[in-house]
DNA sequence: GTTCGTCAAGAGCAGTGCTCTCTTTTGTTC
DNA sequence: GAACAAAAGAGAGCACTGCTCTTGACGAAC
């Protein structure tokens, strides 16, 4: 259908393009909160107002780049998980974490914006949920084939009772894990939160002046992690 | 030495916190970049330029928030603990868990600004590091003392190999951790980062839709994970 | 009592998001 | 091909920001 666009629609998406490229190079130097509007249309020689043609605010901009940003790392992590093997599943879930990692090293800003602090006043809106999860979804789907091929052996298997509520929390969360049941889903919940968290302590300078080989420390740790998950190591 | 103070002293003091106290207001309400230099003159009847005569810059200001942050969650976290008898590890740790939880619920912003992304141009000065880890050093103690009472013991004994990099690291975290092993190191660690990346994904949404009854799933989540440092459930 | 350092105020600069109006360009229809 | 409507660009302008500079006024020390 791309060649009945009109020339007036083939020269919008490509100015569109053309903007949010722009837009994603300024993040990338100055961070979320250096992005402007202003700069943008400037250093694309045309007038401020202009843009406004193309999104009708800041926050519009913003959603874009946030969009092609967890696309971006969803791609990173699917492609990650199609070079390993199916049936090694620790090896999936260990490429998986560096993609994320490796993704997140090359585009900090654009990291702290789609897993750091919301950018205050922004909401985000649903159409970015798609997009979003799509790291997860690969994510959810080793967990789901290790469980169900028997790979999975947790370490210890007396896990405090879960609330009754949980229950609910869990087949909402197996919609991304099928077939796996309630503890698997926490011990996965658990490493999932637990891979960003490390990242967030590593890229936001908490782990500054403690640990310093950054890149061995974390291999070790979602090696640890993977063992408690059930992985084999 | 408070009443060798000149009243010029006195008052500057005054104002100086006043003004934070006035700017803490407005990041509770609209987040740290909405947070203006001249909303905070306006509110305290001054001119925006005398604001300058007690912090230099607005990020001085924010400075000054994020140290009061950090003493804030760690008084917090002391008191959590404190409120425990030593020798039950298992319930110091959950303490300091929901108090820290209980913080950022209470104070999003704050929290956001402390463990989200960092202000992008913004550089942490040094100063704020005693306060950073106020929290931390409790923790360590918790897996310290635990560890020396033998009340320590982890559901699975054969962690990965750690690299050789990681000693040295695992040397300056033992600071905080005294007379603890390595592989304890790095199952501390594993816990720490993951209390703050479940809460993240809490707090910045990424569990929308998904986990409703947040706060069970956080207890459960962070009793587990008691189980896999090796404390007694 | 004068001098000197501190402080508040105001104006001003360069920048921002966003809106409004006006003109130009483009695509469609008769 | 001319007429018209829709879309897009340009520019001025509003209200706001952080920050600087200059000008006065006040209080404390000598």
């Amino acid at each position: 259908m791309s060649s009945s666009l009109t020339a007036r629609e083939r020269v919008r998406a490509e100015l569109t393009r053309e903007i949010t490229d722009v837009a994603r190079r300024q993040l990338a130097v100055d961070g979320a909160s250096g992005l402007s509007l202003r700069a943008v249309a400037r250093e694309m020689g045309m007038a401020s107002s202009a843009i406004y043609r193309y999104f009708p605010s800041r926050d519009d901009l913003l959603t874009a780049l946030i969009i092609d940003g967890y696309n971006a790392v969803g791609e990173a992590v699917e492609n990650a998980d199609a070079a390993v093997p199916p049936e090694d599943h620790g090896g999936r879930w260990m490429a998986v974490c560096h993609a994320v990692r490796d993704w997140a090293l090359a585009h900090p800003h654009e990291y702290a914006l789609l897993y750091g602090s919301p950018v205050p006043g922004y909401r985000a809106p649903q159409d970015t949920v798609p997009a979003a999860v799509r790291d997860t979804v690969v994510y959810g789907r080793i967990v789901s084939d290790a469980h169900r091929a028997g790979a999975l052996n947790p370490p210890d298997t007396t896990q405090p009772p879960a609330p009754p509520s949980f229950h609910e929390d869990a087949a909402r969360v197996r919609e991304l894990m099928p077939d796996v049941p309630d503890d698997v889903i926490v011990r996965g919940l658990i490493a999932w939160t637990g891979l960003f968290g490390w990242l967030n302590f590593e890229l936001f300078g908490q782990f500054n002046n403690a640990i310093l080989d950054l890149a061995a420390a974390f291999d070790h740790a979602m090696r640890c992690q993977a063992r408690t998950l059930g992985l084999p190591a």
